[in-house]
DNA sequence: CGAAATAGTGGGTCTGCACCCACTATAGGT
DNA sequence: ACCTATAGTGGGTGCAGACCCACTATTTCG
């Protein structure tokens, strides 16, 4: 992550690069952060996912997150090897297994969003609160192709 | 790239992951279209560098936007395999090879930064121009760590 | 001049991500 | 009961990015 001594202005005239740019660093430090508690960025995505909906059969996370389930097989057994889910037959459909977040789960999410925010005060530290919640209004609407309310 | 069903809110909330996903989206895409023309980023960024900044010799580019010698090697030997860039010995030291961008790289470059406008116009659709504009602004100041002057 | 530094290059590694296939266990339809 | 479909899983593949080492050509320094 070493910064660029001086990049071309041409290319910083482009939205799409700084976007990719930012949003690369932003990755890049959340990465790191999970990194070094062994953990990827699905496993942050996967333990949100099952706290903010609730317990999921995997093939619907797989879905919801867009992610093959053969992948979501992988990072669900991982953490349901640090414990923070609990895997259990559907008794109705033994095929299908029934993925719930732990207590444990809820607070070692807790503290993966907390990394989460020490990142983003690091990248955002050059705005102040309100431009902040700017930025986060305007990349919520491109995330989900919202027009919303334009405010001009 | 296909757009997930429905996204924990709790990821939502944090400006990391929107700016790493949105910024993921960018460069996917950006990526997509110049893959079409055989390219990748970095072709892209190295005929911006020798357009913005002039020719430079190789290893001023690879200090200047921070990549491997030996992968700025590669790039430029591709761009002028395309007849995009120059190469010639620096006289008063042999050992350099200057990089210069041609006519017919000028032209490229032109077009790849339609490419990236389109990508923009694409990925900005849900902003008005003067969000645009902001979101720029912002993405900006994120992007070379410049305080700036904060408006609030 | 000889030794040490530097520019470029070829060829390789390692990592993460996305994707995919084959196989099993189980269910469901007829 | 039989055939087909589905859930999960193990073990891959291919790709791109970042990095790195060894080697040559050339220059610079003592």
């Amino acid at each position: 992550m070493n910064e660029p001594i001086d990049v071309p202005p041409s290319l910083l005239d482009l939205s799409t690069y700084l976007l990719s740019r930012t949003g690369k660093a932003a990755r890049t430090r959340l990465a790191e952060r999970l990194a070094r508690r062994g953990l990827r960025l699905w496993h942050l995505a996967v333990l949100a996912a099952l706290a903010d909906f609730g317990p999921h059969v995997q093939r619907d996370l797989s879905v919801r997150l867009s992610v093959d389930p053969s992948d979501i097989a992988k990072v669900v057994d991982e953490l349901a090897a640090a414990g923070w889910v609990d895997r259990s037959r559907d008794p109705a459909d033994r095929r299908r297994i029934r993925v719930t977040v732990t207590d444990p789960g809820r607070t070692a999410l807790r503290e993966l969003q907390a990394e989460a925010e020490a990142v983003q005060a690091e990248l955002l530290a050059p705005l102040s609160a309100a431009e902040r919640t700017r930025l986060h209004g305007l990349l919520r609407r491109l995330f989900d192709g919202d027009p919303g309310t334009p405010e001009d």
